[in-house]
DNA sequence: CCAAAAGTGTTCCGTCTACACCCATGG
DNA sequence: CCATGGGTGTAGACGGAACACTTTTGG
């Protein structure tokens, strides 16, 4: 092993996932109780240590897949946290990763092994250490992602419906939406091509099954909602 | 000590600095050749370790100090940069950091003592392991927060010419733009104050110098340029 | 007297916003 | 037959973009 840096400290390195879904309406993330010291016991965000192998992107990966059994997850990086007393046993600087994940693809079985659970992204309780924080800034990259890039249908199912599609926003940006104007906007982007299937779940009359074409998005790439 | 975690590995974790500054209405960074191993001679960001004792925030405030001998300079963090290899000799984890400084706050006798030079943000050579993908996205971000929050000011001096101002947004933009639409906008934040001093040295007939109110923006806090 | 930068308003166009009614269906 | 959510177009307001000439003064 080679020594550089032998004089300076090395720290401990973590990740931490907020997870984003999108259940009955509303924005939520995937929190737990803490099931090992320190802070036995407190809501937390899922997380795990970067191994000695892998990049920070690998073991947000990892960590993910881990507790969802999901791969090809749209991940991206919030940032390092590092106050020093930030865990209260060891330095531990923790990156925070935050996910886009459709609901329905999270098994309900795994969810509970690993005593997880949805909550409201408007009603989250006092976390472990600074993982308020964590969600705060993932919550405002995550709405400000959204805004310009067509990651939202990663909340949805891959068929949906327009209202759900707005609804999404809705739940995102906080305020409710002219429906008119939305589904106009929507008809411009050629690449949210409506299908001929329709959803009878959630009126009587249906509602037209629409799916996000990556392929078409790439050649005709601009998107605004 | 206690031992949580010990069954973990630890990873040297440094900060890297993005400096920014406007010179001859060009948007530059600060680089020097690399000092020591692994890269010695290349060009690279200026960084250092992060310290048991401080958090973040702090080893990169301290490593700008070190550096520049400024205080209170507005930073952000850009990042954890993570992968594996990026650091030839050991796992190291780095966390980037851009400031905006004027350039005219740093004395060029330390910029000599410490080897570092201004280089145009269009023209950066191959740098160091990552650090081309650090600025690509610091500057993303401080363009993006150049946009909607008056944070271009720490790049000038206190006292400013409207057509300085314009030009800095223009080469954070990298494009021209309307002097006139320009100037309305900027007699609309009435924050950004003209002082009844006159700048000689950019032209003949003299140009107002403006300064920007800290205090009078905090209460009247809209901003787009 | 002229080169060089400072300073100043108006018009046009495209985008965003507000807004209300009919449709299809299951129960 | 009615309650429920699906689906549709237009007009007016607003904000952004384009655009040209006069002023001042040092050399």
């Amino acid at each position: 092993m080679t020594t550089f840096y032998s004089e300076f400290q090395k720290v401990f390195l973590s990740v931490d996932c907020i997870i984003f879904g999108f259940e009955e309406n509303k924005l939520k993330i995937l929190i737990g109780k803490r099931n090992m010291d320190p802070g036995r016991g407190e809501w937390s965000l899922y997380g795990g240590f970067v191994r000695g192998d892998e990049s920070l992107d690998a073991a947000a990966n990892r960590t993910l897949f881990e507790l969802t059994g999901l791969r090809k997850v749209y991940m991206r990086q919030v940032g390092a946290f590092g106050n020093i007393d930030r865990d209260p046993g060891e330095r531990v600087v923790s990156v925070a990763y935050y996910a886009l994940i459709n609901v329905k693809d999270y098994p309900v079985k795994l969810m509970q092994e690993h005593g997880v659970e949805w909550v409201d992204i408007d009603n989250i309780p006092q976390l472990y250490s600074d993982h308020n924080e964590m969600v705060r800034q993932a919550r405002k990259l995550m709405k400000q992602k959204m805004k310009t890039n067509p990651v939202g249908f990663e909340l949805l199912p891959g068929l949906f419906t327009l209202t759900q599609l707005q609804r999404l926003y809705e739940a995102v940006n906080g305020e409710e939406m002219d429906k008119r104007n939305f589904r106009k906007r929507v008809k411009e982007m050629n690449y949210i091509e409506k299908t001929d299937l329709i959803d009878k779940q959630s009126s009587r009359r249906g509602a037209s099954l629409y799916r996000f074409n990556k392929k078409a998005f790439n050649e005709d790439s601009n998107f605004k909602l």
